[in-house]
This record gives structure tokens, C-alpha cells and sequence, in this order.
DNA sequence: ACAAAAGTGTTTTTTATACACCCATGC
DNA sequence: GCATGGGTGTATAAAAAACACTTTTGT
């Protein structure tokens, strides 16, 4: 049986860790079409002054999601929020912090994927740190492996808007049809679907229903307000849905 | 700037962690059409006597998924296996070891889903530890959260046959049709497809290569032996392939 | 009047589903 | 020769894709 004599020795060599929380949070600007990342200027060492995702470890009593939503409330005012884990980053040179002279203490990285409402979500600037919504494709270098990460929610959010009403998430409470084509455009890219095709689909599909009000954007017809209607949804929720 | 000031009380509040990796090893034994998941049972406390998932606490300047290998490896001998971070678990009271006396010591347990093949895994058998498969509907209660952990992975399994090729990895090197269709209705149910229907659809596909050898079963005609081609796969792997 | 954006409908093509039937072997 | 599992083909239904056309507004 080796290794059963030598469990001191293996106890000795096990990686000391720090957990913390990195949130990956997206929104998306409609009128812009951009896809957004929300990111702070690291006020500590290592990587001061570099930007990087909203992170914070995590504390006595508290669970990991507990913990991402509080440094996402720290950051930023939602009413609508989606949430889901991400991955776990735990390479052991992923932060300079653990090198061999400081005991080889490891900072492990959950990281979070949360999705706001660009239009109604508030950052909270205290004065001190830098906070902005960055634009996906124009990303800076951003503080340990947060550039890893970020594509990694990117590659989550695209698959998500498959086969998830995630959108609604992050779409303003009422919005149009052609608002939620054009999110799915920007994320997608141009040649997920026609328009008028996508229009019938997600009709068909019954979860969204009419407000009755209509906007009108400069030229041409207005166009009519939906809402998702989250109990017309429920049903559905667990049959394998596509919203391409 | 609130939390600014309170700097110290912030760190002396953080949660300390003992970082584990558990496996959810699955297998499926084609004979006898059964999801079976790798339980060992626990020498040591907490939980000492029950069944649990192989896992191991991640040791020094080793990542993650590298301790994920090791315990499989000390556990089963496979020439092939699919291995993914599956989640991580973190709550507060998942493990008894993290009470109010212990310093607030966390055990978080990041997960792997694997897939071996059945027919030549090998179980390493210490003698002293207790290690065997059990099917998916008849498991034990296990050490920690455990179950939930393989319910996890058990829908990371469902989900995983639909859109890759995974059956492959718990298929023989050589599998009949039938052991194809047999592995999708033993993990996904009898209703998923017609049996010819689904045959047609994965030949169509083209990364099925007919091996020209023939196994007689019993009674019937002759099967014949089809080998996953895994270059004629490669162009289509970022495809949204259905093998449903 | 006409361009622009919204919205509707129809045709064509592709894919899914159901199921009928032939083939090769053991007993 | 007939039951058993393997394998092929076809007819039908449903869904996806392409695209032509109408409607309602601003200028």
C-alpha cells in the first residue's frame, strides 16, 4: 500500500488556499450593439493598476455565491440579475502571489457569470476605484488570468442565448422585437437567422406577450412593446428550447 | 467609502480552505444497459465507513485537474478517458470538519466528471479500501453532498451525449450499432429515437468507419464493428452536431 | 412621395418521425 | 423454418430557411 506510510509527507505537501470570486458580469448596450464587460483598476498589489474583473475572497460563513453577489452589489445597482458559476481557476501559477517563499499559498479563483441590464444598471464609483462597462472586442490587458475568464463567460453567454431565455435578462423590461433581434445579432453575429423567422419563432413560443404600447424610433412604423411573461415561460422551462 | 476602514476585520473574517477534488467516474456497462458511478469507501473521518466519490486534496504546485488524474489513476487503470471540471462545491456546512472550533476551516471540493470504458477499466483494489461501481439508481448514501455531486454529473452526462461524442470514450475501441444505440437508451431513455432513424443519422455523419468485422451475438445476424474515426470528426467539432 | 423600419405570408428545402420490410444467422 | 437481432428504404409530418410583400410611420 504506498502512500499509507507516508501521510505526513503528503499532508506536508498539500497547496494552502485562498478562495476568491471573480465575477465575469455582461450586459449588453442595444443601441450600440456591444457586448460589455464590467471592470475595476486593482487598488492592491499584485497588478495595481491594471484592471481586472470585480473579485473579492471569500469569507467565514459565506458561500461562494454569496459571495459573488456581494461584490457584484458593491459594484453595481440591478434590479434583474441572472447568476450561474462559471469555472474554477486554480492553476498554481496563476497568481504571483503564491511562489514558493510565501509557503506556496494558492489563490483559487471561482469564477461567477452574472448578467445585467446595461440600461438600468448602476455603477457605483466611490471616488477611489475606476469602474466601466469595456466593450468585449476592445478588452486591456486585464490582472491575472481575468482575460482567460472573461472569453470563457463570452463562449457561456453565446451558448446560453441558444437555448435560454437569458436575453430577457438583459433586455430592458419591455423592449421590442427587433431590440431582441439585434442582441442576438450582436452576440451571434449576423447570420444567425433571418429576421422575419426569428420574429414567428419566438411568437410561437408564447412567452411574450404585448404590452400594447408602441415606440417609434425615428423613421419608419413603430414598433410594438413585449415583456417576457416568466409563468407562460415556466412550463417550458426544462424542454430543450431553441431561440436561434 | 465604507469597507475601506474596516480593512483588518475584513481579512480576519475570510474563510479558510482546504481545496479537495472528487471524481464522479462514470461507466456504462453495455451488457447489462447500466450507468455505473466509482465509489470507494472512506478509511478515514469524517465519514469514515460510508461510500463516497475518489477525491483528494490538491497538493503543492499541482493544478487542479492534474490531482483530478492522480486519484483516478490510483483508483483505475484506463487506456482511455474524458475528463471536465464539472462544478465547485462550497457551501459553509458541507463538511462537518468546518465548525466554529476548527477555526472556521472550509473544505471546498471542486469537481471532475469523467468517463471510462467499462470493459477495460480496471479497479485498483488495495485491499484495504473498499472500491466498486454501483448503478446510478441504486447508489448508497455517500460521504458529504456527494450525491448531489453525482446527480450533477449525472446531468452533465445526459447532456453531454446530445451534442458531443463522448459515447465514444465509453464505448469499446470497437462497438457495434446496436452498443451504440443500446449506451444512448440506457443513459437518455427509451424514447429518444427510432432505432433505424438513429442509425441512419450517425452514419450520415461520417466519422462512423466500418471496421468490415462482424461479432455474431447469440441469435440474429451478424453485427457489424464500426470504429469512431476521430479525424473525420475533427471538422465538425465545433459544429452544434445532434446525435440524439 | 418615398425611404425606413415593422410586420405578415408563402414557397421551398431540409430534417424528423413512423413504420414496413428485407437479410443473415442460430436453433 | 422460424425466431432473433441487423440493416435498408419509403411515406408522411414538421420544422428551418429563403424571400416576396404589406403596413405604418418620419421627412
Amino acid at each position: 500500500m504506498p502512500g499509507r506510510g507516508t501521510k505526513q509527507v503528503n499532508k506536508q505537501t498539500l497547496a494552502n488556499f485562498k478562495v476568491g470570486v471573480d465575477n465575469a458580469i455582461f450586459s449588453v448596450d442595444t443601441q450600440q450593439n456591444r457586448v460589455l464587460v464590467l471592470l475595476v483598476m486593482r487598488q492592491e498589489e499584485p497588478h495595481i493598476g491594471q484592471w481586472s474583473l470585480p473579485g473579492t475572497l471569500v469569507r467565514e460563513g459565506e458561500s461562494l455565491e454569496d459571495a459573488a453577489q456581494r461584490i457584484l452589489a458593491e459594484k453595481i445597482r440591478v434590479n434583474n440579475l441572472y447568476l450561474e458559476q462559471l469555472y474554477t481557476f486554480g492553476g498554481p501559477e496563476r497568481d504571483p502571489r503564491e511562489s514558493p517563499i510565501s509557503f506556496g499559498v494558492r489563490y483559487l479563483s471561482v469564477s461567477y457569470f452574472a448578467l445585467v441590464r446595461f440600461e438600468e444598471a448602476e455603477l457605483i464609483a466611490d471616488g477611489v476605484s475606476g469602474i466601466a462597462w469595456y466593450p468585449i472586442e476592445h478588452l486591456p490587458q486585464l490582472a491575472f488570468d481575468h482575460n482567460k475568464i472573461v472569453e470563457y463567460g463570452y463562449r457561456r453567454l453565446r451558448n446560453k442565448l441558444e437555448y435560454s431565455p437569458v436575453a430577457f435578462d438583459v433586455l430592458p423590461e419591455v423592449f421590442t422585437l427587433s431590440d431582441l433581434y439585434q442582441l442576438y445579432t450582436t452576440v451571434l453575429g449576423e447570420n444567425f437567422s433571418d429576421y422575419s423567422n426569428f420574429r414567428s419563432r419566438l411568437l410561437k413560443l408564447g412567452f411574450l406577450s404585448d404590452t400594447g404600447l408602441k415606440v417609434s424610433r425615428g423613421a419608419g412604423r413603430p414598433a410594438s412593446l413585449y415583456r417576457f411573461d416568466a409563468e407562460a415561460f415556466a412550463p417550458l422551462k426544462d424542454k430543450p428550447l431553441v431561440f436561434i
